[in-house]
DNA sequence: CTGTATCCGACGTGATACTG
DNA sequence: CAGTATCACGTCGGATACAG
C-alpha cells in the first residue's frame, strides 16, 4: 500500500527530484489500490458510518475497510469523527484534499471506462495470440 | 467516473455494472503499480528500445521492466517491434490509447506533485500523533 | 541485446475469532 | 457498532543464472 523507493535515474536527477518522484509515486499507487478509490467515491455524497461503507461496497472485508480508512485518514483525504455513544457511531467524510483528488481520478476513471471495449479488446488478442 | 459504475451497492447491481467496475479497477491498478506509469512518461517522447528504458529507469530489474511492457502491449497502449538483426533489436512505442491515458494520468500526477506538501504533511501529523 | 527460468522474501488480502 | 489480533495464502518484486 505504500511503496518506497521507486525509482532513480543516473546523473540527470538532483535529490529534490528524486523525492518528489517517491511521493507523486506513493499517491499514484493508492489511486491503484483495491478499495481506496472505491471509497473515496462513495465518500463524495457526504459522509457516512463505518458499517454503512462497509454494507455499500458488498466484498469488502472488515480489516481491509479498516486499514483502507486508516490509509486515507493518514494522508488527510478523509476525516473520522468519533461520536462517544453507545453502541459507538464513527462517521468518515472527505476532507478537501479529498475532493480535490477525486477530481483528476474522475477523469481518469471516465478515460479508464470510455475505452474498456478497446483495452479488452487488445486483451483479448493479445491472450489469443499468445494461445496459439 | 460516474458513482454507478464504481461502487458496488447491494442489491441495486446488476452483472453489467458489476462488470464495468471490475474492469475500470483494472486500469487503476495499473497506473498504481510500480513501473507502468513511468515507463508511459519515458515512451511520450518517442519509441525507445529495452536497455534505453533499462538504462533510463536506474533499479528496474530486467525482469520487472520486460513483465512492465508485457503487460503494456497487453492492454494495447504500447507496441513491440522485434528487428532481426544481431544483436536483436526491440523497440517499444506507445499507441494512440497509451497516449490517451497519458493525459489524465498525467493530470493526476500533477495534482500528486502540487499537493504533496499537504500530504507529507498530513502524513507525519498522522504518525507524530499515533506515535505519541 | 533481449529476454526466460528459478528461487525467495516481503507484502497485500481475506477469513475468522475476539474486544470495548 | 467499530474495531483489533492472528493466521494463512497468493502475488509481487528483486537477485541470479542461463538462453537465443
Amino acid at each position: 500500500m505504500r511503496p518506497e523507493h521507486i525509482h532513480v535515474t543516473d546523473p540527470p536527477l538532483n535529490p529534490a527530484e528524486h523525492q518528489d518522484c517517491r511521493g507523486v509515486a506513493s499517491v499514484l499507487s493508492r489511486v491503484g489500490d483495491k478499495w481506496s478509490v472505491l471509497v473515496i467515491m462513495l465518500l463524495r455524497d457526504g459522509p457516512r458510518r463505518f458499517n454503512e461503507l462497509k454494507r455499500m461496497i458488498n466484498g469488502i472485508s472488515q480489516r481491509m475497510l479498516t486499514l483502507t480508512l486508516r490509509g486515507l485518514e493518514r494522508d488527510g483525504l478523509v476525516t473520522r469523527t468519533v461520536f462517544p455513544t453507545i453502541p459507538p457511531r464513527v462517521d468518515y467524510e472527505l476532507t478537501d484534499l479529498g475532493r480535490g483528488l477525486a477530481v483528476p481520478v474522475m477523469a481518469l476513471g471516465e478515460w479508464a471506462f470510455a475505452h474498456l471495449p478497446q483495452i479488452e479488446g487488445a486483451r483479448n488478442d493479445f491472450d489469443a495470440r499468445n494461445a496459439e
